[in-house]
RNA sequence: GCCGCCGUGGCUCAGCCCGGUAGAGCGGCUGGCUGUUAACCAGUCGGUCAAAGGUUCGAAUCCUUUCGGCGGCGCCA
């Protein structure tokens, strides 16, 4: 048996003239009288094969459908009329599992896709974002170790909520009422105490009955908080996490951005500083288009769309009224009206992140969760934190997948996760 | 929570306004084809038109309700 190559291997022309063998599913095929065209898919690639009536892989070459899995052998060589500039000559075609027919073809609507979910993970498409995914978890933890963040596991299964009540998944636990997790930022909260600079990367839950086509109700949120830190420190760290993110993407992820046809000069674009905008500065600039906006009111999707398609680029909006943001955002002391929080904001998608200054001081966090509405007794633990050694801390949240659907122009955020969740979608 | 759009063979759609025998392409199957690029050519199989009720001599088509899906707003990452 010749040796087992990776296609990616063939297309990039370290095999010609060699005899290999790979394996992997049939991805397309075109009969002729005297002449196969196989084209094979594994996880790197699809190449062509022919196999010509007069070679010994021929009978099984004919039985092969779309999908079915097999085993093949034959020399490389390098041909023009080849997709992909490369195509091997068979020899011994092994069939693993004959597929039946398979139910995704040429015509398919979004819909039809997504109730075949488990079948159209196998596409390229989904294939190179995936890859895409996995290089972006791995640039994002390499940059918080970098920092010297230590990354830690928080709990799905809550007693209490982060935010509002309103959009909490419950469920029952045992003869309790719990609920899935918002957000670990109040867990995070707990660690920097022990550990300093933390993050997660780790799945958050919304019961927020949004039809869009930015909204999961499972979604991965990348976290981290760390003490001793301002809204300066935040910013800093948040614009050189996602430098560092675009910037590794834009290096090793070139054929994957070629393949799906998204634009890779933008992440090459992002360099520190980003522009940074306070929500007063934003609120007049989006004043013209939009005069119904007074101080107070919260940007709507259409007026962060026109800030951010204005920036073209990531930027910051920060020092929001304390009024429309939660109970933990700390507020300047000589303006309490103002709310020390910045969100994180990209083009076409709007916030993809969010972070702020959390209260430190008890009796003002307490006056804060009375103002809305929250009873201090329901978050005992989160007030010993400011008992014993409190400290002036930040930390930000970001959405995986929608910085994902900025970074690869994606359609639909249900594209960024191999199984998304949605009010109507859970299924496989 | 509010608003809009869609549902017709396995898949993609036409037909619906203006009621009168359910159509095409793809896929499947059969045959043909000397290099295809989700090939091409010929033939063939396949649908109680999402469901229920109503109007009518007659409903895929008009009306009502329900179910399912997609998207927008609000809210959010």
């Amino acid at each position: 048996m010749a040796p087992i190559t990776k296609i990616s291997q063939i297309l990039d022309g370290k095999c010609t003239d060699q005899k290999i063998a790979v394996r992997g599913w049939v991805y397309r095929k075109r009969e002729s009288k005297e002449l196969i065209f196989l084209l094979i898919r594994d996880s790197t690639g699809v190449i062509q094969c022919t196999v010509k009536k007069t070679s010994p892989a021929w009978n099984e070459a004919q039985k092969l459908t779309i999908e079915s899995s097999l085993s093949l052998e034959g020399t490389v060589k390098e041909d023009k009329r080849a997709p992909g500039g490369y195509e091997i000559n068979s020899e011994l075609v092994n069939i693993i599992g004959l597929a039946e027919t398979f139910p995704i073809a040429k015509d398919k609507s979004e819909e039809f896709i997504r109730d075949m979910r488990h079948l159209w993970l196998r596409s390229r498409k989904m294939n190179l974002v995936m890859k895409v995914r996995a290089e972006v978890l791995e640039a994002t933890r390499k940059y918080f170790k970098q920092q010297n963040y230590t990354e830690v596991s928080p709990p799905m299964f809550i007693s209490a909520a982060v935010e509002g009540g309103s959009t909490l998944f419950g469920l029952k636990y045992f003869d309790q009422d719990l609920y899935l997790t918002q957000s670990s930022q109040l867990y995070l909260e707990i660690l920097i105490y022990s550990l300093e600079n933390v993050y997660c990367i780790a799945p958050s839950f919304r019961a927020e009955k949004s039809r869009t086509i930015r909204h999961l109700t499972e979604y991965w949120h990348i976290e981290g908080e760390w003490p001793f830190a301002d809204m300066d420190d935040l910013m800093k760290f948040e614009e050189g996490l996602m430098t560092h993110v675009c910037q590794t993407i834009a290096n090793t992820c070139q054929k994957e951005f070629k393949e799906l046809g998204a634009d890779i000069e933008k992440l090459k674009a992002v360099q520190t500083p980003f522009p940074r905008i306070t929500y007063q500065e934003a609120i007049e600039q989006l004043k013209p288009a939009n005069p119904a906006l007074t101080w107070g009111s919260d940007l709507g999707y259409e007026d962060e769309k026109v800030l951010a398609d204005k920036f073209g680029k990531p930027f910051f909006v920060y020092d929001y009224p304390t009024a429309i943001k939660a109970f933990y955002c700390k507020t300047y002391r000589e303006h309490p009206e103002i709310a020390m929080s910045v969100d994180m904001m990209v083009p076409r998608i709007g916030e993809i992140s969010t972070g702020g200054a959390r209260e430190e001081n008890k009796d003002i966090l307490i006056q804060r969760m009375r103002e809305q509405g929250l009873k201090p007794e329901d978050y005992e633990w989160y007030l010993d934190l400011r008992r014993y050694g409190t400290v002036p801390h930040v930390g930000f949240g970001m959405g995986l997948e929608r910085l994902l659907v900025w970074m690869l122009d994606l359609d639909n955020i249900i594209d960024a996760i191999p199984f998304p969740r949605t009010t109507r979608r859970f299924y496989p």
